[in-house]
DNA sequence: GATGAATGAGCATTCATTCAT
DNA sequence: AATGAATGAATGCTCATTCAT
């Protein structure tokens, strides 16, 4: 009755439905909101992913996975600056709960390899757009990793606001990642 | 086992574990746990905070208060920007949970006092600082309110770092509020 | 453990634990008492009753249906008095929590209904007795149902009395409903 | 500083806050509300009263106490059938916790004792009216008492009754109690 | 003696997870 | 393979009771 296509199907179903479900009503949104979104019974969540933390797992892994071809797409663009606000706006666009709490808790290995690749293709793409000089001298990779969430938190902060605001502070943040007027950085960024 | 003078030491017991423990593992730590933190049975927390909702709100009531007093302290300064400087620091420092979620959420009414009194208290600092030529020219209070918490939150995410770290990402963040550098910013911060 | 099947009657299983625990202990039972009367786990109980308030409310329906279909069966008795008897020896035979505090704190939309019904299905039944000079002539169907519970509120004091004694005390309140000897009542019975 | 005679001020202050209060909201009424409307501590209400059981029964004997002192005083009344009315106009009068359930599950030795004294001088009572014709041959003392608390339960789960509707259902019951158109009851009334 | 702070058992309710159909 | 019923651990909260002052 149902062939190897519609379980792909189910998949893919469950983890829009789980993508919207979270980022509107947060990771701690129940399951069954989840299977209910996706006009699905709750078991058939647990048949794809037998446990929330591999349902969520599964949804960084999504997120990450598009990330990292962004930034390989974007890796050899001649202008690596405008490369790099490139892919952190498309970041921000991406609403979903692309928190590093997520990324950080999430113990998944499949995870943590996509996490370990995202970190090698942001460094390339802000190695690359540092070395033309359209990046401060003192700064990573992983620091943009680090600051690629700031967009999203502050409108998970602000759910009233008009949805390209995140746009002013994708900018403030640029502006600090110039390298006109960079004071030194304190500290090395560490692992 | 403890004494009527002893009520007032817990309450502030009971506050700093309350701190910690959200701090550490986010709002939905269970009481229990802010209890055990604090050596304290459950039902003492209530005694103290009737609802969890009034804890949240007093740990939110105190940690503003802090930063409006500070805000207030230093809004006489003579160098405007190193003052903003300073608060950010302080505020970074404080690792409680300053989310702006909490803020957000928090319906508590003297809370809600508090957060208006924090955003005049910050205006007034980035006004003094935009006009003293520290800032750049199209940021505003509420622009710094919303940045506030991008260092707590990079730390939140990283337990193992070194306990300074924050330090950079506020340096890069600063950078991005001075004017030296600055491509305008898009959207109206609004309300 | 129950297939699919079973639901329905695991639904009627727990109304009757339900009954059973609430006749014994009070409506201030717990859930729990509930579940282990019924061979369930706690959870289920709230699978099929939300809340413990729709329990209830599930019980009284339930039981006032029963009460109304029994009223409007004997509605067209040749004999009103030894109908309306009869209906009040069904009502005391079960013992099930039929007080009017819950008939009253039911808010249950449902139930109130439910509770309107037997009013008129009673009163029918009465106002047919009473014309046949077989109830006093100041007697209502509001009076009736406010002394449906009187044997059930004796045998329930009394646990260990033999399980028909209720025949006793209703015979007493019914022959108080009798014209014989009947001296005027005082109030309206008011609604 | 507070002398013997403050002592049975309060207790006397407690048992009548604790009156009123299990009244008005029952017996689940917390202690700390019995405390707050009696102008005390939560602690002097244990002082006097080890257990909160230990204040119920404390209530019950005072109350049964009055109940007897009435029976006792219209023991010898001419018209025995008016003594009988009188004594369960006065045990309707008074709205307190004199239901069974309490006389019941109060398992206070006094209590018992206490009850022991009440039914023998209803049952004196009753006997006198009974042998002057007021009642129904086939009715007991112990009848009467399980009687008694009748308008107490109807008024209980009627809040919003105009207060003296309790008399309208003495009157039916009253009424069954006489011989006039008695039907022989069935059953004993047993211990 | 009086007070109210502290305590923990108990309860309603939610939700991830298991499993029979 | 999909479904939804059953389950119990976990959580916020209430309240009787104890006890230091």
């Amino acid at each position: 009755m149902s062939s190897r296509a519609d379980a792909v199907r189910n998949r893919e179903l469950l983890l829009s439905a789980a993508a919207e479900e979270f980022a509107e009503n947060g990771v701690d949104a129940p399951i069954s909101a989840v299977a209910r979104r996706a006009g699905l019974g709750k078991g058939t969540v647990f048949r794809h992913f037998p446990t929330k933390d591999d349902l969520v797992a599964a949804l960084v892994v999504d997120h990450v996975t598009r990330l990292v071809d962004l930034a390989n797409d974007l890796v050899g663009a001649e202008d690596a600056g405008a490369a790099v606000l490139e892919f952190l706006s498309f970041a921000a666009r991406q609403r979903q709960l692309l928190d590093i709490p997520f990324l950080a808790h999430v113990s998944d290995e499949v995870a943590a390899r996509k996490q370990g690749e995202l970190e090698r293709a942001i460094t390339a793409l802000v190695d690359h757009a540092r070395e033309q000089g359209a990046l401060r001298p003192d700064v990573t990779g992983i620091d943009v990793m680090r600051l690629m969430c700031v967009p999203n938190e502050i409108m998970r902060n602000l759910p009233d606001a008009q949805p390209d605001l995140w746009e002013r502070y994708l900018a403030i943040v640029f502006d600090g990642l110039r390298p006109e007027g960079a004071h030194p950085l304190p500290h090395p960024p560490a692992a």
